[in-house]
DNA sequence: GACTGAAGCACC
DNA sequence: AAACGGTGCTTCAGTC
């Protein structure tokens, strides 16, 4: 047995490192001692769903005291840990949904077996606090909540030691964790350091979490959410290579075409904006749009977005635009989800269900769903309902402008969505422009936007953005007089709170904001409850992917059009007595095939 | 090579 | 008085 020793403000962590299996009876009678403790694995990669895949380390812990086991080592050793994760009462781990995959893959032990008892610290830390380190808050990883709760010291160096780790072994971090040494002496302190201080946060995340939070029972709520969202990352995505391959091929013909273009004009690289401000310099252009000031450009750069190349109507600004789109296309939707399949060419995003700081979820990795293009199903038509079944997809219908009526209770708004009338028509008469300016003005009103916004974004001058601003508090005075409560309870508290309890801070001077997280964070739990609720009556296995205000399913054919309805109707929700509908459309056997069937329909 | 900020673009 | 909210990914350009 291997001891390792650390101190954290000065008080010490001892780790004691498993090397041969005659250690292992001194660590179950470790764990024997505990119902509770902190838990990490080490493993070859983040890609759990990957063959080759294995865990290297699994660690446990107290705030004092850890051990590190080697379960790359031998079957003992692994059923050492499964033994014990059996046998614990709790286990605290940063992040847990991950370790269930991990345990899951490489252990055996189903999800649903220990989700049931684990806490993550990741989740805690955002009904906390749920600012990212950018926005001037603790962040939500490890290395950044120690910092912020523990111990500034002890962040830098854990998280700096897999970098040195790296330079050691001469290769990079993505590399390093298939490469390090099992008993590297500094691997072991990284690795035996997690699982500490997880559990130290634990301790100190679990008593700042707000009353009212914990009174809505948003703890336990957040913990369920987090393990049905895991079983669709377990589930995944199935991929149609050959579609996939296929557009790929498409994409970079089309790419190389319009560079070869975009040579003629001599710009090398159609990314570079600096390139492409010289050559329309030369070819005697006049540029003026500039890009928001910045550190090292006060005034701005002169701005090369699609809106500026696409209003030069030149044949250069064309061919940037088109090959800028197939590069990007390609990269990040089609390669990506082609890189990341596993052997049954199913892919597994990361679904975050408590990531933004509104509590807004995000959908990353493999399949960015949340940006897939939603105009025809170009993209989403290489990801597939499983064989024998159709895809199916159901969406909340005006989930946010419901929201906001029915907390508002502005008597205009209420009853338009009440006796079915058209909200975004009913702005535009009161202002007297078109319906697409009315709607603009409706979501703007959600996000917190001015006349100067419904401006640049509908292209339409001053005199008549005001005016529609100016219409829409006129027609629905509730809604302004709710933003202001909420506005002034931020100014007073620092925070606006949601209908279920959630504390979320607004910023010093953007007291404004509350509107939009108090509808942003409440919609999102609208979509959050539907998710537990189909995961009660057994929908989970056809559940891929949820997007906001919708949700992915693959249903067996036969069965589609009932299990659909229900589905439906099981998704639907009345706040605060306005029901939020829910409706469901079925396609083909591709997610891309339900917008084409909605729009020939239409 | 790693990291960061900015710009751009894809969404709800 | 006046305010466009929230994501993820890629690339460039500059720094360490």
């Amino acid at each position: 047995m291997k001891q390792l020793a650390y101190r954290v403000k000065g008080q010490p962590i001892s780790i004691h490192v498993v090397e041969s299996e005659r250690d292992l009876p001194a660590f179950e009678e470790f764990v024997s001692r505990h119902r509770i403790l902190g838990f990490d694995t080490e493993t070859t990669g983040l890609d759990w769903w990957a063959e080759d895949f294995r865990c290297r380390l699994a660690q446990f812990g107290t705030g004092s005291e850890a051990w590190v086991i080697p379960v790359d080592l031998g079957p003992a050793y692994a059923e050492a840990v499964r033994r014990v994760l059996r046998r614990l009462e709790w286990l605290v781990a940063h992040n847990g949904t991950y370790d269930l995959h991990v345990v899951e893959q490489t252990l055996g032990i189903p999800m649903e077996e220990l989700a049931p008892k684990m806490w993550d610290t990741r989740l805690l830390a955002h009904l906390v606090d749920p600012r990212a380190v950018k926005e001037r808050g603790p962040g939500l990883k490890l290395e950044e909540l120690t910092k912020f709760y523990i111990c500034d010291k002890t962040a830098e160096e854990v998280k700096g030691s897999m970098a040195l780790i790296a330079q050691k072994y001469k290769t990079t971090k993505e590399k390093i964790w298939k490469q390090v040494e099992l008993f590297d002496p500094d691997f072991l302190l990284y690795a035996g350091m997690d699982p500490a201080l997880a559990y130290r946060l634990f301790q100190i995340l679990y008593r700042l979490v707000p009353a009212r939070s914990k009174a809505h029972g948003l703890i336990g709520w957040e913990h369920e959410l987090a393990h049905v969202t895991a079983k669709m990352e377990r589930t995944g995505y199935l991929l149609d290579v050959e579609y996939a391959e296929a557009r790929c091929a498409e994409l970079t013909e089309e790419q190389h075409e319009w560079e070869a273009v975009a040579q003629s004009f001599e710009v090398e690289n159609p990314n570079s904006n600096q390139q492409l401000v010289e050559a329309f310099t030369r070819l005697g252009v006049k540029l003026s749009k500039r890009t928001k000031p910045s550190k090292n450009h006060p005034k701005g750069q002169l701005a090369m977005d699609d809106d500026v190349l696409s209003g030069l109507k030149h044949p250069l600004a064309d061919a940037v635009i088109k090959s800028r789109k197939a590069s990007k296309w390609r990269k990040t939707w089609f390669e990506r989800a082609l890189n990341g399949r596993d052997a049954n060419n199913r892919v597994h995003a990361s679904v975050n269900s408590l990531q933004a700081r509104t509590s807004r979820m995000s959908i990353s990795g493999s399949i960015p769903a949340q940006t897939f293009p939603s105009g025809d199903g170009y993209v989403r038509h290489m990801f597939l309902a499983d064989e024998g079944h159709v895809s199916c997809s159901i969406d909340f219908g005006n989930m946010e402008l419901r929201y906001l009526a029915a907390f508002s209770r502005d008597p205009t708004m209420l009853d338009a969505f009440l006796n079915g009338r058209d909200l975004h028509q009913i702005t535009a008469d009161a202002a007297g422009v078109p319906r697409k300016i009315g709607k603009m003005a409706n979501f703007l009103t959600v996000y917190g936007g001015g006349w100067a916004a419904l401006m640049e974004q509908a292209h339409i001058d001053e005199e008549t953005a005001r005016k529609v601003i100016d219409a829409f508090a006129a027609t629905y005075p509730g809604v302004g007089a709710f933003g202001r409560r909420l506005a002034d309870e931020a100014r007073k508290t620092g925070f606006v709170y949601t209908a279920t309890g959630r504390r979320l801070p607004v910023d010093p001077g953007k007291w404004f904001r509350a509107l939009n997280y108090f509808i942003q964070g409440g919609s999102r739990d609208v979509t959050a409850r539907a998710i537990l609720e189909l995961d009660k009556a057994g929908y989970t296995p056809y559940v891929r992917l949820p997007i906001h205000d919708e949700l992915v399913f693959s249903f067996p054919k036969k069965d589609a059009v009932e299990m659909a309805r229900e589905a439906a109707r099981i998704m639907e929700f009345p706040v605060q007595g306005l029901l939020i509908p829910a409706d469901a459309e079925i396609g083909g056997r591709s997610w891309g095939s339900v917008l084409e069937m909605e729009k020939s329909k239409h």
